[in-house]
DNA sequence: TTGTAAGTGCTAAAATATTAGCATATTATT
DNA sequence: AATAATATGCTAATATTTTAGCACTTACAA
């Protein structure tokens, strides 16, 4: 499975499909009372059947409602679709896109420091280019 | 102009906003050769003059044909998707993401370094809590 | 200067996505 | 056990997106 934020999907299945990824797992009502300009319930328990049928979503009973949950591990989902990011805004370089991230972010010392190490760890531990 | 990636768009659309910000700027012919699943060359003409006509692009002549740019910087829009990402993947935290990012990017050592630097400049410039 | 190649403007058909509604099932309550 | 509340299953209408075609224009070359 690829990044359904960059292609396949169409604009309802994509705004779902985040919605389920941001909360983890969510159900109908979940997924209505986050969506920009709600349709009714029933058109929500449609997208996701669809979503279900193409693979995307799965569910398991919870009580009398399902709850659905994305196929694709979000950690990974989340690399594919930075990886359309760099790409289509930033040249395709991942410095560039870091550098956009940390400059903007405000981040408190606590993260600079972990970030600090973190760099520090890959200076040592690889010898890429 | 908010984030054309996360609401607005059809697929179609979003193929052809992608494929301009990469580009910078591009013919019909050019964006026609980038998209998946290539449609008409008419069709690719109908979808740029509706993003034209919503705003999101605009041309300017180049001999006998159009070149077609975005109307928001890409600098911008960049941020705005990347925003979108770290809501949706990364628990709202720019430090996951940018800890995804090096992780997965095999920096070299000058990228590495330049990064280093740039977190010591927002240590010293910045007391975010 | 005429012809031709390569573009655009506009319109309408076809395909797909989006939506809601009715019937049915399940859970909880009294 | 009967009832009410809250789900889901399925189907079909509507809206939107996607597509291609035809008529016209522009730039260039013979």
């Amino acid at each position: 499975m690829e990044d359904y934020r960059a292609v396949k999907l169409s604009r309802r299945e994509r705004q779902i499909m985040d919605i389920v990824y941001q909360r983890e797992r969510a159900s109908v009502a979940d997924v209505l009372e986050d969506l920009p300009d709600p349709p009714s319930y029933s058109t929500v328990r449609a997208l996701l059947r669809i979503l279900e049928e193409k693979g995307y979503l799965t569910h398991k009973k919870d009580g009398k409602r399902y709850i659905y949950r994305p196929t694709q591990p979000r950690h990974q989902a989340g690399r594919f679709a930075l990886k359309q990011i760099f790409q289509t805004f930033f040249d395709k370089s991942i410095e560039k896109t870091v550098m956009t991230l940390v400059s903007d972010a405000n981040l408190s010392d606590e993260e600079l420091d972990r970030l600090s190490q973190l760099i520090e760890q890959a200076k040592k531990g690889d010898t890429a280019s």
